[in-house]
DNA sequence: ACTATATCCTGTATGC
DNA sequence: TGCATACAGGATATAG
């Protein structure tokens, strides 16, 4: 559920809380939340004890701390993974799977993960960017990003436009919700093939992607439940703002038309019959 | 080389 | 009430 809105709103956070303090111990309580760590959890707790913070980066869905040693300690959230600062005594919430104490005697960092999707591992060399992050593509609020430039890369590829969209490799950042409402915006049906899209198409939808994904930032991120707060257990308001992500039978917006929601790749894609209807040359 | 699917995981909601 | 099943969906290994 966390996508680049929301883990922006986490790493903010842990912006404002982490920089220049030492880890004097990491304790993991779930060895499958250090999975990537390829030495395993007994190797994590040794190697992170009395390394120093700078601040921390995000690409995409992706988090990284780095240290001022130039490694770092990277992160994915995966589907429920939360930070959360918290006084060393309080109680742990359920579902803690790591926890890093700092030699200040400060609030601890804590990741809770109830689906164990995510997870921590440090990337040697990584403080710029960790090195097995290397095939995740620079999402839409790098600066630099040329969206006629990422258009025709997105063009190249033979699927539907959403399936392309949700690929970390051409594009990161970009989850369910927010493919969702990016061709909602742009008025394209989910399962036009990518190729057949002319350059200026494909640029506004990759436009509404980088609209709807500054807007929701600007709320705190999309949260319907618990599964997603920022690191002070609060959660955003953008779900209120969401045209089709869970708006089924829903008027559309901007139509009135009642939103559908079909099967689309074990999982649902969101739209409105009527602004986005099936092209005639999708299958 | 490229594309699509199965898999990991657990709490919540729904159906019988 | 209780049990079973569907569903949420990140990234990635594997199959085609």
């Amino acid at each position: 559920m966390p996508e680049l809105p929301e883990v922006e709103v986490v790493r903010a956070g842990l912006a404002a809380a982490l920089p220049g303090r030492q880890i004097a111990s990491a304790t993991v309580l779930h060895p499958r939340s250090v999975r990537r760590h390829p030495g395993g959890p007994a190797d994590f707790e040794t190697v992170l004890r009395s390394r120093v913070l700078a601040v921390p980066r995000r690409r995409g869905k992706f988090l990284w701390l780095p240290f001022r040693d130039g490694d770092a300690l990277a992160a994915h959230l995966g589907m429920s993974g939360q930070f959360r600062l918290d006084a060393p005594g309080a109680p742990l919430l359920p579902h803690t799977r790591v926890v890093l104490g700092f030699a200040d005697c400060g609030p601890e960092l804590r990741f809770v993960d109830q689906r164990i999707f995510g997870g921590l591992w440090l990337a040697p060399a990584g403080a710029d960017l960790p090195g097995d992050l290397g095939h995740i593509a620079p999402d839409l609020f790098e600066p630099g990003t040329d969206l006629a430039a990422l258009a025709l890369a997105v063009r190249r590829h033979r699927s539907g436009i959403k399936r392309v969209l949700l690929d970390q490799t051409v594009v990161s950042g970009i989850g369910n919700i927010y493919a969702d409402e990016a061709l909602w915006r742009a008025r394209v049906h989910p399962e036009t093939p990518a190729a057949t899209m002319s350059p200026a198409r494909v640029s506004r939808v990759l436009g509404a992607a980088r609209e709807v994904m500054a807007e929701a930032l600007a709320q705190g991120g999309t949260s319907f439940d618990a599964l997603y707060v920022n690191v002070n257990g609060s959660s955003g308001y953008f779900s209120r703002s969401l045209a089709v992500y869970g708006q089924e039978g829903r008027p559309c917006p901007r139509c009135g038309s009642p939103i559908v929601r079909e099967a689309f790749a074990n999982r649902s894609s969101h739209r409105c019959p009527r602004c986005q209807p099936r092209p005639r040359t999708a299958h």
